[in-house]
Parts: structure tokens; C-alpha cells; sequence
DNA sequence: ACCGGGATGTTCT
DNA sequence: GAACATCCCGGTG
């Protein structure tokens, strides 16, 4: 397991979000490998938080890649995203599912509403609940894991052929044109295997 | 299986 | 005051 390095993260999101799959996201003693990402594009993306500037919920998000930027969504759920790109860009890739690889015992008292071990994971909110990502690790450094979160490579490559297709949640934002979100062809723990439309 | 609504806090109009 | 990068539960078929 080699944790990914800042280099991995200085990118376009739209080229690091498919070669986050397959990649191992650590918290402490759990970790799952990601299996489905969506790319954030800053001011040329409607749908992206920094679409509007500097605030200061973005204030992660603009800074240096490499860093975790967490958010509230629905004033309940914490959603995480690896900041990307240049440090003042914007731009960040959401993790929207893992699959289990470590800790899964820990996991489910941690989702006590979870039945099934799919729904362990299987979302955006759920994953960040089953490690133990809340919004006090907002800025945690993935390259020298100041809070114990890092994303690390275990030897598997990237789906040689990711399927990508568009992106969750956005009503009439025009951001629903954007396909900007990649998945593990066939894996159960994807939130959503369809198109979004 | 599918659909509608409620929870709940931050941000922006 | 409305919208929101979500999830869960209870209704119906």
C-alpha cells in the first residue's frame, strides 16, 4: 500500500476522478476502495461549490491539492472530496461509493440503519459515516495523513474501461449536462449503476 | 419495485 | 425564504 503522492492530485479532476478507481480510502483502522467518483470543476462548472468564489465553506477547496475538503450536505450528511488542480483553482473530485476492504466490523455499528453490507457504503453520505469522515477532518492532508485519512494504491489498476456517465442530484442545473461521473463497471457497492437521466 | 416526503444546517437571493 | 453534490421510511401496486 503506497499513499498516493501530491503529484497524483495536481490534475485536472476530470483525469483524476477515474484514476481514483480502485484506489484505497484509509480512515484510521477502516478503508474501502472507490468505486465511484465525480469530478468538480470550479468556475467553468455550475454544479461545483466554488463555482461562485472564495467562501468560507471553499476555503479547503481552493487551497493546495492533496487536502480533504468536507462539506454538510443536506444539513445532515458529510460528503468528501479530494482537492485537486493548482492551489487557488477550485476544483475537486467527490467520492461517492467504496467497497469494503478493512474494518467492516467497525463499520456496522457505526450504519445501524445499514441491512444489507451494501448499504454500508453504497452513497456518498453512507461511506462517510461507515469511516468516520466528519466535517472536523475538513482540510486533513492525504499525502502526509495529519488525521489518519490518506488514499492509498494497493497494486490494482483502474478499470481499464470505466464507465462514465452523469452526474447525481442536480434538479435543472444546467451541471446535469456535465458527465462527469465515473464508476467500476458491474461493482454492487456503485450508488446509482444507471445513467443519472 | 417504485415513489413521495421529511429531516436538518449552511449558503445565497 | 428557497435551494441544496442525501438518506431513510412508509405508502402503494
Amino acid at each position: 500500500m503506497k499513499t498516493l503522492p501530491r503529484r497524483f492530485y495536481r490534475r485536472d479532476p476530470r483525469d483524476v476522478a477515474p484514476d481514483l478507481l480502485n484506489k484505497v480510502l484509509v480512515c484510521g483502522t477502516r478503508s474501502g476502495r472507490i468505486v465511484e467518483t465525480e469530478a468538480y470543476c470550479g468556475p467553468i462548472d455550475p454544479g461545483a461549490h466554488s463555482y461562485r468564489g472564495l467562501t468560507p465553506r471553499t476555503t479547503v477547496m481552493f487551497g493546495p491539492p492533496g487536502h480533504l475538503y468536507v462539506y454538510l450536505s443536506y444539513g445532515i450528511h458529510w460528503c468528501c472530496n479530494p482537492v485537486c488542480g493548482e492551489d487557488g483553482e477550485g476544483v475537486a473530485v467527490l467520492i461517492r461509493a467504496v467497497e469494503p476492504v478493512a474494518g467492516i466490523e467497525e463499520m456496522r455499528p457505526r450504519r445501524p440503519k445499514a441491512r444489507r453490507d451494501v448499504d454500508l457504503t453504497n452513497g456518498p453520505g453512507k461511506l462517510t459515516e461507515a469511516l468516520g469522515i466528519v466535517g472536523a477532518n475538513n482540510g486533513a492532508d492525504l499525502v502526509t495523513g495529519d488525521q489518519g485519512i490518506v488514499i492509498a494504491d494497493d497494486g490494482t489498476p483502474p478499470p481499464v474501461a470505466p464507465i462514465q456517465t452523469w452526474r447525481i442530484g442536480f434538479g435543472n442545473n444546467p451541471a446535469r449536462d456535465y458527465p462527469w461521473r465515473w464508476f467500476v463497471p458491474g461493482n454492487r457497492f456503485v450508488s446509482r449503476p444507471e445513467g443519472a437521466r
